[in-house]
DNA sequence: ACAACGTACAACTACTTGGTTGTATGTTTT
DNA sequence: AAAACATACAACCAAGTAGTTGTACGTTGT
């Protein structure tokens, strides 16, 4: 696995870990939504919500277009996808340890230690 | 969804964020480790490692047991599928703007602004 | 008994983060 | 033309993070 794809997935789980900006994702896959539409949802600054928004952009799950004066936020089910496949990765490591254990029990002498 | 639930997404996620923490999870869901041996793999000291573990427990995505001085660390696939089942939940809400575009598209006349 | 090993945790530092307010710039509406 | 709206970004602050070194304590090997 390069640099890089270790550089998205900081940025992708990074992105995902805050609570917010879990809940724009939610909303912003459901449909396009502007930056101020999405803030009047939440107890916070206006600043905060476009923040939260730039870093979901930056990590690429959301991408904005401009309407006029408004900027519409759309989800990007393609790199919450990638995100679902690096964890069945990690599956499949655990299923890989399974089936060594049955790989020592069908040969257990060349197996020791 | 409850509070608790987004309490163990934040904690997931932010454990998921870090090279180090991701690198690890995989060697210990691949097999069990002590924290030492863990530590060797990392040109970082053995009390940063033995914090990323730490954060890794906290957010349950491995355990620990203790055998004699040794820490033995293996990772929580169930864990991991909680984790993968959350991104498949985001992306079930994006599949449900593509049934209303179909809803739209069947019922033009009434779904307009 | 003693030295070495493995773990845990406290204290400290440099950096990042999540929030704030304020300002600037472009777009609608009146 | 002026007022209101939507966005973007800078500067600042409190809190948290990722690393460090040092210390303490139980376990293992000699």
């Amino acid at each position: 696995m390069t640099a890089t794809d270790e550089d998205r997935a900081d940025a992708w789980f990074h992105a995902l870990a805050d609570r917010t900006r879990r809940d724009i994702l939610r909303r912003v896959l459901a449909g396009e939504h502007s930056v101020s539409a999405l803030a009047q949802n939440y107890d916070m600054s206006f600043a905060a919500v476009q923040k939260h928004v730039a870093v979901l952009e930056r990590a690429g799950l959301l991408s904005k277009r401009r309407q006029g004066r408004e900027a519409l936020a759309s989800g990007d089910v393609e790199a919450v996808r990638s995100v679902g496949a690096m964890l069945t990765e990690l599956e499949a490591l655990w299923r890989g340890r399974i089936s060594r254990m049955d790989e020592l029990l069908a040969h257990p002498d060349h197996t020791q230690r």
